[in-house]
DNA sequence: GAAAGGGCCTGGGGGC
DNA sequence: TGCCCCCAGGCCCTTT
């Protein structure tokens, strides 16, 4: 599943692949996958066809591609990838995968982008952008000088800061999480609050920081805050580097937790296998429509804990 | 308006 | 072989 450091892998492909590129045709194959685009494909495709790519940007799972068009950089075509989506960079004559949702060809007739998302959970729009209200995409461009480095798209604007990103203020963060009334793990998918974090490094973080998911958000000590915060940032930074090795490819991957980063996961998905620091079996739970993996000898179940 | 949390979207796979 | 149910998890949307 494709949380941040999946996201951000295929952002830089994004960048070495179609930055600087004029749209020469898109397709929507797939309306379910444009439904978030409110005024319709057809739409859609009118502002993305002979617009240039200026960036490929990012902010939590959220991706998107400024574009340039008349001497300006006013919309962007924003990507969520969901659960099952991928964009893939291929040779124009290469066959349709079965669950290809929309494609753009290039002025330059090089390799075409595609869209290929299985459950649809995932979806692309264009939409306009707006200034940042905390000051924009915090470098997750290639351009942060930019004019457009200081805008989101608008239903990008809500979403927080990641963890990763060089201005996130992690005092801020403890002090809004402590005020929360709710259990710790429901605050981290929150992301209103901290984004890019999913089920998938929730479960890894908490694991690190030796905290249960239900520990009462307003209970935590400063100290485990950092925690939780560093555990974070060591999982998302290590599934950055695992992906890293997959710039070069033409395909712009999003396997993550399935691919290469899987072997490295300490909790996640390894139900009844030991704990990697005290052998004690992980155990699984189910939790908000999905599941939750903790090791209960390392992350005792809290007393007063919000489920 | 903010916060909290339930429910929904879809297709693959396993079990019978 | 075929049908049905379960599961994945991010975020929309309702309720408070």
């Amino acid at each position: 599943m494709p949380e941040l450091p999946e996201v951000e892998v295929v952002r830089r492909g994004l960048a070495r692949w179609v930055v600087g590129r004029g749209v020469a045709e898109a397709e929507v194959l797939h309306e379910r996958a444009v439904r978030r685009h409110a005024a319709g494909a057809a739409d859609a495709v009118l502002r993305m066809t002979g617009a240039d790519v200026a960036d490929a940007a990012r902010r939590g799972k959220y991706l998107w591609l400024p574009l340039h068009r008349e001497h300006r950089v006013a919309e962007a075509l924003v990507v969520h990838l969901g659960m099952s989506g991928q964009l893939l960079v291929e040779e124009p004559a290469a066959p349709e995968e079965k669950h290809l949702r929309a494609r753009w060809r290039f002025t330059d007739g090089g390799h075409e982008l595609r869209f290929v998302d299985q459950r649809t959970f995932g979806g692309i729009a264009v939409v306009p952008l707006v200034p940042a209200p905390d000051g924009g995409a915090g470098g997750a461009g290639e351009h942060p000088d930019a004019e457009w480095a200081r805008t989101l798209p608008a239903p990008v604007a809500h979403i927080a800061r990641d963890p990763l990103d060089p201005a996130f203020d992690d005092d801020a963060f403890a002090l809004r999480l402590r005020r929360r009334a709710t259990g710790l793990k429901r605050a981290l998918l929150d992301q209103t609050l901290v984004s890019g974090v999913g089920n998938i490094y929730a479960d890894e973080a908490l694991w690190r920081a030796g905290l249960h998911y239900a520990r009462r958000t307003a209970s935590l000590t400063r100290a485990q805050v950092a925690d939780v915060l560093a555990g974070l940032r060591e999982v998302m930074t290590a599934a950055l580097a695992a992906g890293g090795t997959s710039f070069d490819s033409l395909y712009v991957n999003v396997n993550g937790a399935s691919g290469y980063f899987e072997r490295s996961l300490a909790v996640y998905g390894r139900a009844g296998g030991p704990c990697r620091r005290c052998e004690e079996p992980v155990r699984r739970d189910a939790f908000m429509n999905r599941s939750s993996f903790t090791c209960p000898r390392c992350q005792p179940v809290p007393r007063n804990a919000h489920w």
